[in-house]
DNA sequence: TGTCAGGATATTGGATCCAATCTATCACCG
DNA sequence: CGGTGATAGATTGGATCCAATATCCTGACA
């Protein structure tokens, strides 16, 4: 049960009560592979995750199917399942289609955000000064971000757009070994919300394109360098 | 038999042989569903579907979990799914995110573009000159777009990209009484198709993010009216 | 007559069982 | 000694069966 141990402790402290028992092994699993409690690459056994969750086979081969649309899981028929693995070339689609999407959701978000969004993002952007932990560091980023753009009034944008913020952070989560990025992301950060708050929607959105650029750089050197040793 | 008489036909005339049922079945529901074969609103009975397609619930179940995952089934728990409603907000999340997604694969793809690309593009649009049927337009249409955006070797930013052109003409089915946006968007194909020949890839890409907020503004008007008339 | 309670029916959700297929091991042969 | 083929085990894919839940209809009562 050694491989499974990170992934028990996320079921067992399971507070809300899902619906079904296919939906509540969905997220679950979801969040462990985005989190990295489950590392890529790590086969996902229908009957072991069916003892882990304490169901039968059958949710799980629902959950199963569901992340692999989701392109967490890959399936190869009569082999099972594994955790999607983690290449160069992805990280470098997920950057693109980062760049792509977070300033349109910015632009569309700006007109629309209030003083007390503009303070939430500061207050997110001192707690990230002081944390260590790289997990709530990367929820905290990811709050910053999805803050200014939660105006955009789109919500599948924004599903979309959450979704590869949160791709990215499992990709981080792999890396971060690059902590030196940290201030320099930082700056970033401030020089966007100050963007944000004088409503200048086009240095914003350079500046945001910018920034995610940034780490999609970072990302894609760390794991071209990772595959190649 | 009525309702599911389009699909039958969709299934009888399957010629690859899938290497699971339940990748049959995912298949051609989610080609039922794009192409409009199956109107949104259609509750997706298991058994039903079973009988259609010759096979058991289980594989069904797990392809409706996908078509669930990809947005184009809704679950309801204890009382089935049914196929994704197309109301004007998520028409204008779908045009939101192909202005965003697809000028930065045209950007990226634009130079490495070949002159057999884009004689193929200008065959394309050749090919739409002529075309009466609305399905295979959008087909026409679809391939023209990806034959530009090709080569950003990008494969997972080109299938999200694809994703949401097929999105925007399922929706397209329901509407095309606005056959007169056809002249104005081939003149938009032209041009767009000039800028690229000549390489200038601003232009391109502000050419390209325009024809896209074109037909999501026709769209997001036909749909507003629809549900307000 | 309208409303609410209760039961019948249909449909989904979950468990178990069987078949298909892949993997690994081992014997056998060149 | 290395490679190939067969066989056993493990694991998934698919079908059937049972339980849980929602819907709908009926009927009693205010």
């Amino acid at each position: 049960m050694a491989p499974n141990d990170g992934l028990s402790r996320l079921v067992s402290r399971t507070q809300p009560r899902y619906r079904t028992a296919a939906e509540f092994v969905e997220t679950t699993l979801r969040e462990a592979i985005l989190t990295g409690v489950i590392a890529p690459g790590t086969p996902l056994r229908q009957e072991e995750l069916a003892d882990t969750f304490g169901v039968s086979r059958m949710p799980v081969r629902e959950a199963l199917r569901q992340l692999e649309a989701r392109a967490l899981a890959e399936f190869h028929p009569h082999r099972g399942a594994v955790v999607a693995e983690i290449s160069a070339a992805d990280g470098a689609d997920i950057g693109a289609i980062r760049m792509a999407l977070e300033p349109m959701a910015l632009r569309l978000s700006l007109p629309a955000l209030t003083a007390a969004d503009l303070d939430q993002a500061e207050e997110l952007i001192a707690e990230m000064d002081g944390e260590a932990d790289p997990g709530r560091m990367g929820e905290l980023n990811r709050r910053f971000h999805m803050t200014l753009y939660a105006r955009a009034g789109r919500p599948r944008l924004l599903a979309l757009a959450e979704q590869h913020l949160l791709a990215a952070d499992r990709y981080l989560r792999f890396q971060f070994a690059a902590l030196g990025y940290l201030p320099r992301s930082q700056d970033e950060h401030r020089a966007l919300l100050a963007a944000c708050r004088e409503g200048d929607a086009d240095t914003a959105c350079r500046l945001v394109a910018e920034h995610v650029g940034q780490a999609a750089e970072q990302l894609a050197a760390f794991l071209s360098a990772r595959e190649a040793g």
